[in-house]
RNA sequence: GGGCGGCUAGCUCAGCCGGUUAGAGCGCCCGGUUUACAUCCGGUAGGUCGCAGGUUCGAAUCCUGUGCCGCCCACCA
């Protein structure tokens, strides 16, 4: 074997084998029919995008899922694609084709359409492609993409259903608007950000002749033009009289009333509120209830239009803001300008302030949503950790109706036609199916296309051939549906997560009784990870420029060492802090498995024993306790390991807790299987050839075992040592390798209770020996053989002597007092080190002791808690006690030896 | 204005349906290359578990209050 892990040639040669073996969870399995079924939907990255450090987390862990379930036997699916972006991808493309000196606006629609599809088709795969740089084993020849034609059928046909079922209707209502996409939004799309600007007194004179006047706040003065009224409370004394009043608006000049109306807060401001029904979501309803007209000053693209007044038609917002503020000062109707923190809706994509807008627009009213919180609240669905349930309730709890149409070109478009030239508000002149009116010549169809949150919450059903039974057949609905787990960040709770759950439960739950909806359901965990942030908590952002290439770090590190990396940096459910650091833990940690099996295969080829039974029996054969233990550490650090990260889909408590699981595998490798067992076999090696093979025996088992329960973490690197260990035949998929039965296994390998003690013993003497040995390098051990101890065999004298750390072990009648000692099967060892013992150190250590003893007795002679507490922890007490009284003892009467003995003369 | 999460060793985190003397990794410091690995091995030091009350024989763990830090939701113009 080579000195060193090359991972760049490993990586191509494993995904080779993987290709060419049926590597890839495509749902299909070697055996006729698999016991059971595994199924994962990828979360569909965008077309546009490129990948990124969460997308490496997030696939990382779902890879680790399928791979396990894969090594279970099951059919596993982990089904992957892209998702089409809609605003994303047009304004991409525009930005595109204006460099190119073309202006999008005005091409028509398919000639734009054109110019998208072709940009998907060559740079649209790139995400997936760098995914399989990571070693994901996703389906990748099954890849759908949102705009296929078999998924956009879905789509439709979900909004056919849902518009029949009486769930989408068309309305001219307030709307968020994005003037930069010139676009509808739905709620989740706009943030609130807060945003230092101003508020503005301005006057409004009475239109009565009386001089009076009345004074209003606002922090929009450039929709002036848009007021039709100015509301006061009912109740506000300041402003009762004018009610009914009418006042002067400043520009335009025109009189507009004086309304009363309850929603006004009489606390803010001058009590008085401008109403501008056309641009104000609050203004809307007022107006609505007071049957004032709608006067729009604003055109789509956030420039004021001809109502907005002379001075600021044709400017932009910003812009007619700043001159509207001119103006009314110029008028003398400005009192007073003071600065304000306000919240403003900010486009999610644009990142510009969105406009509230009167526009006809599609809505969905979400179906299903009682049965959607049911499915949580009742446990079918389950959420990891489990705080992030009431993020979901308390958004199903709260939930408008979504806006899901969309000004834009780029997506699917609402399969619903209009008779030409006939009145489109009446029903009788629309046709909604999902392939149109037979007579197309006569319609028209809506030009608007649907939010892609709308495509994407169809995604586990869709990509499964719903509602297409011939297709469902094919992809196997019935085996892969409801998927087991759905691995995804928090952030898309709303705008995913409890889309898909009421898609599913909407189209599949007619006449699903209560207890069946764990049937119906989309998926039954939703394990969502943490954001990864950079080492000082930031999120990674490109403005910062603080988010590494991925792709540059698997170059470097290798795709292992960043999977490893990533699983050991990532706590339980919290934000993850990304610190390149940790990749350097990832490949120490491969360079020790790969160290490991160097030295195993130096040890001479274990071609002859390919079978993991015929390993298991030449092990059992002349097994000592040694190899007895540590193979029920092995069975121990396994079983660890699958409680953290149970991925059964068997209903049971999973954890998900993937840097855990990892951890006791590691923990194993390193801690008992490399720096203990491995070190104790050198000697048996050396010293006892004719027990070679069994010896030999043992570590191939536990090689093996752990090639296979690693490879989920780190695909690449046990791929390459199966092979060069010739562990499985040539080319052989090691994700496809059954798990061994080891608790079978090792049946005749198991080791008593007392042989464990008995070694456990052994390691802990090791390490008391050990710290004081430490630095001593002329330290001599001593053997004070009793009676009836066992005898200390010559192949265990030597590791002992190289893994304690001094020069000789020596036999003597009897070890100086002043020394400690620990209890061995061969009788009492303790070190000399050439030197007296630290006095200090001891009386420190007695004082400590002494003080644990003064605890513990005070808690037994505690009758309440004789009384109280369970009978383990009072046993665990008295055991504890009579332990420390032996250690004060010993101390005391070392304490008192020291100045009596040297240890130089109990040498000699 | 609501809601959620965090606060445990220098750093990042486990432990939290109460029970022996609170753990890990990294870092620090000390010591080590005898045929896998210095990308390594061994060892030491380091914490009144944010704060204050309460329940209990017993609290990092349960309850109440409170302080910071972060996130999400919300139409005060």
């Amino acid at each position: 074997m080579e000195k060193a892990f090359d991972f760049a040639q490993s990586e191509e040669r494993a995904q080779d084998t993987w290709r060419n073996g049926g590597g890839f969870a495509d749902g299909k399995t070697s055996a006729e029919d698999a016991a059971s079924s595994y199924s994962i939907v990828m979360p569909p990255p965008n077309v546009t995008g490129v990948l990124h450090m969460g997308h490496l987390l997030n696939n990382t862990l779902q890879d680790i899922l399928i791979r396990m379930a894969m090594q279970r036997g099951a059919a596993a699916l982990w089904q992957c694609g892209t998702d089409h972006a809609g605003i994303s991808m047009q304004s991409k493309v525009e930005k595109e084709l204006l460099a190119k000196g073309l202006d999008p606006k005005k091409m028509p629609r398919e000639t734009f359409l054109g110019h998208a599809e072709r940009w998907r088709d060559s740079h649209g795969n790139i995400i997936l492609a760098q995914l399989m740089r990571l070693g994901v084993c996703c389906d990748f020849k099954g890849k759908v993409h949102t705009l296929d034609v078999d998924y956009a059928r879905t789509v439709l046909h979900g909004f056919v259903k849902l518009y029949r079922r009486g769930h989408i209707y068309r309305g001219r209502r307030m709307v968020h608007w994005c003037p930069q996409s010139k676009t509808a939004l739905s709620d989740e799309e706009v943030l609130t950000r807060e945003i230092d600007g101003f508020l503005w007194r301005v006057r409004y004179a009475l239109a009565d002749g009386s001089g009076r006047h009345i004074d209003v706040c606002t922090t929009r003065p450039e929709t002036i033009g848009g007021d039709v009224a100015i509301a006061v409370n009912p109740n506000d004394p300041r402003h009762g009289d004018l009610v009914g009043c009418r006042c002067w608006r400043p520009f335009p000049r025109e009189q507009i009333p004086i309304v009363a109306d309850g929603s006004v807060d009489m606390t803010f401001g001058t009590g008085a509120l401008k109403i501008t029904p056309s641009h104000s979501a609050v203004d809307f309803e007022i107006g609505q209830r007071h049957g004032l007209p709608l006067r729009e000053v604003m055109l789509e693209d956030g420039t004021m239009n001809a109502l907005a007044g002379d001075e600021l038609v044709g400017l932009d917002r910003a812009e007619a803001r700043l001159k509207s503020v001119e103006v009314l000062r110029g008028m003398g109707c400005l009192i007073s300008e003071e600065p304000h923190r306000s919240a403003v809706g900010i486009g999610e994509r644009s990142g510009v302030p969105v406009e509230p807008r009167l526009s006809e627009q599609w809505f969905l009213r979400y179906p299903s949503v009682e049965l959607a919180m049911r499915a949580v609240e009742g446990g079918h669905i389950r959420f990891f950790p489990d705080h992030w349930k009431k993020t979901y309730s308390h958004w199903l709890n709260n939930i408008h109706d979504w806006c899901i149409s969309r000004q834009l070109l780029w997506g699917h478009r609402i399969p619903v036609w209009y008779r030409r030239g006939e009145d489109r508000t009446n029903v009788e002149n629309l046709h909604v199916s999902v392939d149109g009116p037979g007579d197309e010549e006569n319609w028209e169809r809506d030009s608007d296309v649907l939010d892609t949150w709308f495509s994407s919450a169809f995604w586990p059903l869709g990509t499964l051939g719903w509602p297409d039974q011939k297709r469902m057949a094919e992809k196997g609905f019935s085996k892969f549906f409801p998927t087991d787990v759905l691995v995804t960040g928090p952030d898309i709770i709303f705008f995913w997560v409890a889309r898909m759950v009421t898609m599913s439960l909407a189209f599949l739950g007619e006449n699903v009784p209560e207890e069946r909806i764990g049937e119906i359901v989309p998926f039954r965990d939703v394990c969502l990870s943490g954001i990864v942030r950079d080492e000082r908590g930031r999120k990674m952002s490109k403005s910062l420029g603080n988010s590494p290439d991925p792709i540059g770090l698997i170059d470097r590190y290798g795709a292992d060492s960043v999977r490893f990396g990533l699983i050991a940096a990532s706590p339980l459910g919290q934000d993850i802090l990304f610190d390149e650091k940790s990749l350097e833990l990832g490949r120490n940690f491969c360079s020790k498995l790969w160290n490991a099996c160097r030295f195993r295969s130096m040890q001479g080829p274990a071609n002859a024993l390919r079978n993991f039974d015929a390993i298991a029996a030449a092990a059992a054969g002349g097994a000592d306790f040694f190899d007895r233990c540590i193979l029920d550490d092995l069975a121990k650090g396994l079983g660890e390991s699958r409680k953290l990260l149970k991925s059964d889909g068997d209903g049971s408590a999973s954890r998900y807790d993937f840097q855990g699981s990892l951890h006791a595998l590691v923990r194993f490798f390193r801690d008992d299987f490399c720096d203990f067992y491995v070190e104790l076999c050198k000697w048996r090696l050396k010293k006892w050839p004719i027990r070679k093979n069994q010896t030999l025996a043992v570590s191939d088992l536990i090689l093996r075992t752990m090639l296979q329960s690693l490879s989920p973490f780190v695909p690449f690197i046990t791929q390459e040592l199966w092979q060069q260990l010739q562990f499985g035949q040539p080319g052989e998929v090691l994700q496809r390798v059954p798990l061994p039965d080891l608790a079978f296994a090792i049946e005749n390998l198991k080791a008593s209770p007392a042989e464990l003690e008995r070694c456990c013993a052994f390691r802990s003497l090791l390490q008391q020996l050990r710290s004081t040995a430490t630095g001593r390098t002329a330290a001599v051990l001593l053997l004070e053989k009793l009676p009836d101890s066992e005898r200390l065999t010559d192949e265990l004298s030597d590791p002992l002597i190289a893994m304690v750390g001094c020069k000789s072990l020596q036999p003597i009648d009897r070890i100086p007092l002043t020394l400690q000692t620990v209890v061995s099967p061969w009788g009492r060892l303790a070190l000399a080190v050439g030197e007296a013992a630290d006095g200090g150190k001891m009386r420190e250590e007695l004082a400590a002791v002494r003080r644990h003893i003064a605890a513990n007795r005070a808690k037994l002679d505690d009758e309440e808690f004789l009384r109280r507490a369970p009978a383990h922890v009072v046993d665990g007490a008295q055991k504890l006690l009579a332990e420390n009284l032996e250690t004060e003892e010993q101390l005391a009467s070392r304490l008192d030896a020291a100045g009596q003995f040297s240890t130089d003369s109990a040498i000699g």
